[in-house]
RNA sequence: CGGGGCGUAGCUCAGCCCGGUAGAGCAUCAGCUUUGGGAGCUGAGGGUCGUUGGUUCGAAUCCAGCCGCCCCGACCA
């Protein structure tokens, strides 16, 4: 992609009401524009991140068995009354009344209208276990959004239903989802960690919110180090397996956010927990027949019972992780995409826009990279050099491939890390080479 | 929902206290000079001063209502 044809607004100096560093960082890269509070529009550069994120929570999900479905944001207020959520939910639900005065809503959550979907079609034992998924814009009316997209109105939500027929093959179906998010956040360049959660009226220890770390993170969160070495990615994870010595590994050292974690009664003492601030993404929860009792989702048995499902649900924020990841990887600069979500993995900086012999190796090595297939942006703008290495590092694409009147009249080019600052110089022919392995390495 | 703050050019802001008909820097456009870390000079375009009403000979400025946005707290993927 040319910079010159590419809509990507940045910005030089910091908006007013951008608080912390990752909506800073969205706005002046150009990711995202505020349309009003709490709900913003995605401009090229954010909706490749936001794809990019998209792509990998799909994988994961669908390696894990999950379904993908396409639920509609606009539900109808008769399902919710049917749970008893409608008038229970408050002023968090964003409220629409059709043309016909049917009462509408924007959908802050799934589970009334899954449920419903299930219990219509789902009528047998043989039809379970089930777990379907959808990637999709939710409401909910924050009394106080902030934070840019981290604490928005509107937000890109994965969540995932699962269908038991008993409460041994529903912790089955919650470990896969607890195996596949620890996978996901590895994936996205994350520091994940599972910490319990308050399970409400139900009980039992099926609920865990998923925390990555970062600096600046907004909750504060004590943890035994342990946890910092595994590694989700060496998993060689079989879904069909029992999970449980899994989860096991990664639930049997000590993790609690600042409002849980009571030091008097911790399990651990002092000097073997660290603190540190994160930033929940994710949250799985185990609800038993809660919806499924209500909304009439039941199967006959192998003896011609009938048999309430048992149910769990499954969050990641989709577009909440644009923020949380920039809040774990950026500096005084910008941001420092991690390879997996980078919306291109190389930034081309023509030092000198204009220059016969310039124009002519940077012309040399946007079309090899594009022949490969790499994402690369070309900053082909006639703009001082100054600005162009500014904005590549504010954008913070992973590598950045420079070429001035010092090194092309020798053919160099100069290829520079953003994550660590190291460069190296390389012929043209080097630097194809080296991309078409990264080529295959992110493939 | 309690408490506080702010709305003036695309962005960051000054002007408001003390009313007299709108400014700076950056950005944009044109030209020249520049070119390895956000250059320089010259010129140009761009604002019903959030909005409605009131006070006044006269309102960005004073008063009131409304709208929007931000911060702290409570709440939350």
């Amino acid at each position: 992609m040319r910079r010159t044809a590419y809509f990507l607004p940045t910005l030089k100096e910091t908006p007013a009401e951008a608080q912390i560093a990752s909506h800073r960082l969205m706005l002046r890269a150009g990711l995202v524009r505020q349309a009003s509070a709490g709900i913003y529009s995605w401009l090229p550069l954010g909706n490749r991140v936001l794809k990019r994120i998209e792509a990998i929570v799909r994988a994961e999900q669908d390696k894990s068995g999950a379904q993908e479905i396409l639920m509609p944001t606009i539900q109808s207020a008769e399902l919710w009354r049917r749970s008893g959520r409608y008038d229970d939910y408050g002023q968090e639900m964003l409220r629409i009344t059709d043309r016909h005065e049917r009462e509408m809503l924007y959908g802050p959550t799934n589970e009334e209208l899954i449920t419903d979907i299930v219990a219509a079609e789902i009528h047998s034992y043989k039809d379970l276990p089930k777990n379907l998924y959808h990637i999709q814009w939710k409401f909910r009316d924050e009394v106080r959004p902030r934070f840019g997209v981290m604490r928005g109105r509107e937000f890109l939500m994965k969540d995932a239903y699962s269908f038991d027929l008993d409460f041994r093959a529903a912790r089955h179906a919650y470990n896969k989802m607890f195996v596949a998010y620890l996978r996901t956040f590895a994936r996205l360049g994350l520091k994940a960690i599972p910490m319990q959660a308050a399970t409400g009226p139900i009980g039992g220890d099926l609920s865990h919110e998923f925390i990555i770390l970062a600096d600046t993170g907004e909750s504060h969160v004590h943890l035994e180090r342990e946890l910092l070495d595994l590694d989700a990615l060496a998993l060689e994870v079989d879904y069909a397996q029992d999970l449980g010595p899994v989860v096991e590994r990664w639930t049997r050292y000590y993790a609690a956010t600042d409002e849980k974690h009571a030091p008097a009664k911790s399990p651990v003492p002092a000097d073997k927990l660290i603190e540190t601030r994160g930033i929940e993404v994710g949250h799985i929860f185990y609800f038993g027949t809660k919806y499924s009792a209500k909304m009439g989702a039941a199967v006959t048995g192998p003896g011609g019972e009938r048999i309430t499902l048992e149910m769990g649900s499954y969050g990641i924020g989709v577009s909440r992780l644009v923020g949380a990841i920039i809040e774990a990887s950026h500096d005084d600069a910008g941001i420092i995409w991690p390879e997996s979500v980078a919306p291109f993995q190389i930034g081309l900086v023509n030092v000198k826009s204009g220059d016969a012999v310039c124009d002519a190796l940077a012309e040399q090595l946007y079309g090899g990279l594009r022949r490969m297939g790499v994402e690369v942006l070309y900053d082909d703008r006639d703009e001082r050099a100054g600005g162009k290495f500014a904005d590549m590092d504010l954008i913070g694409l992973p590598w950045v491939l420079t070429i001035g009147p010092r090194g092309a009249k020798t053919g160099t080019i100069e290829r520079k890390y953003r994550r660590s600052g190291e460069r190296t110089e390389l012929g043209l022919d080097a630097v194809l080479a080296w991309a078409q392995g990264l080529n295959g390495a992110c493939a």
